[in-house]
DNA sequence: CATTTATTCAATTATTCAATAGAGTATTTG
DNA sequence: CAAATACTCTATTGAATAATTGAATAAATG
């Protein structure tokens, strides 16, 4: 094979990888595979939770699925979309990528004021006498939570506080490390006297690093 | 906190993320990352081997830095750059996914008629009796390789064929799944006579997987 | 079978990106 | 300190992309 040859193969090969890159390279694209990552959705409401437009959304989501990130099924006049198999790797590696290599991030997280006592994966094993909350939307606990976990969607832990005790510590969790809920949660635990903290992580991680996921509402 | 300013913090947090993706959306920058993950190098270096002009080299050396890929450091008039922690898995979950989802790049793989036997991570633990060559370029070895692994650079091979046993296997393998090194390497071997297989990954993926690896000239 | 709902397509505009050429900046060497 | 080497910056060009709007499909409903 001549060095000309070579050269076009190469060419052509990483145009195609290239392609993914091009589909990672827009922030509501990213904000779409964060929200595919807990749960499928349908076009309109992945347009709800991002602030876009349908018809925007609906491009975005195109491009996605074209560079084989997501799949899509119909049912009745919905589409659903969801992440294909090793879509979700990838966006860890970029979103852990960011976290450790981009100061603006961290600037970004910092100005959330958050708690640096959040859990880490292994710790959480070792933890007994807690009450763990999922503060997802219910959606997302159906398509699966950390076994144990209850659902206490963050905008109706306010209403519910009575229900949580006061003798074990209470840990939140949600969508990933730079999801909002679990600090909210925490925030407005604490101001109530209730000792809280957050998992410094999400649903999916918590399955990509091999633990068993539930599935359903808990019996 | 209000909808308009969870907006605004999501708007820039993502949109730092997608300075990554952004990163990744052209194919010779792809192409320097995995040249990168072999080994460090001079801009002039990644220019030659890319066939991109210098500054055009620079420029896209420069993207991938900004965007937190990449390190850089100064020995004399050189500038050399080196894959930043995490970007390899990055790129791996990128190229494997490309490989699970994209019908191109299958194609394009066939196209080279590639022999189906390779290795996998898991089986070259289990063969014994085999001589194991690195046929990528000297630098790259030494800057680290498969223990027992014998330095046979493909522009060589043809030359030092003697040196080689005929009552082994010969086994080959070169920077990546993709990579074509060791399927010349294969073929040159077996249209002389040699029993031959390639390994269907790279150093870096060997690395990855938490293997040990051996670095500078093997005593 | 017309209407409604959910989604996609097509055309437009503003913005961003890739590649090039040539000038400019560090650093080492004679 | 002048020349050589290695790299980076700037300006320009043409190409690609993002968001918007309104029209066009596909499936379900009355």
């Amino acid at each position: 094979m001549k060095h000309s040859q070579k050269r076009q193969f190469k060419d052509k090969l990483y145009s195609q990888f290239a392609r993914i890159g091009k589909a990672l390279a827009n922030n509501h694209r990213l904000e779409l595979l964060e929200l595919l990552g807990q749960a499928e959705r349908s076009v309109e409401m992945l347009a709800r939770e991002t602030d876009l437009s349908v018809a925007n959304a609906s491009q975005h989501l195109q491009v996605l699925h074209k560079a084989g990130l997501l799949q899509s099924r119909r049912e009745g006049t919905f589409i659903f979309y969801q992440l294909a198999d090793g879509a979700f790797l990838l966006w860890q590696s970029l979103r852990d990528l960011a976290q450790k290599q981009i100061a603006e991030v961290e600037h970004l997280v910092a100005s959330l004021k958050r708690d640096d006592q959040a859990i880490e994966l292994k710790e959480l094993q070792l933890l007994e006498d807690i009450v763990l909350l999922d503060v997802r939307p219910m959606n997302e606990y159906v398509a699966g939570h950390i076994p144990k976990a209850i659902s206490m969607p963050i905008i109706e832990l306010e209403m519910r506080l009575e229900i949580l005790p006061k003798a074990f510590e209470i840990v939140a969790y949600c969508r990933g490390p730079f999801c909002v809920f679990a600090d909210e949660a925490v925030a407005l635990l604490r101001s109530h006297g209730f000792q809280a903290r957050r998992l410094a992580f999400g649903l999916p991680d918590w399955q990509m690093a091999g633990y068993p996921v539930q599935k359903g509402v808990g019996a």
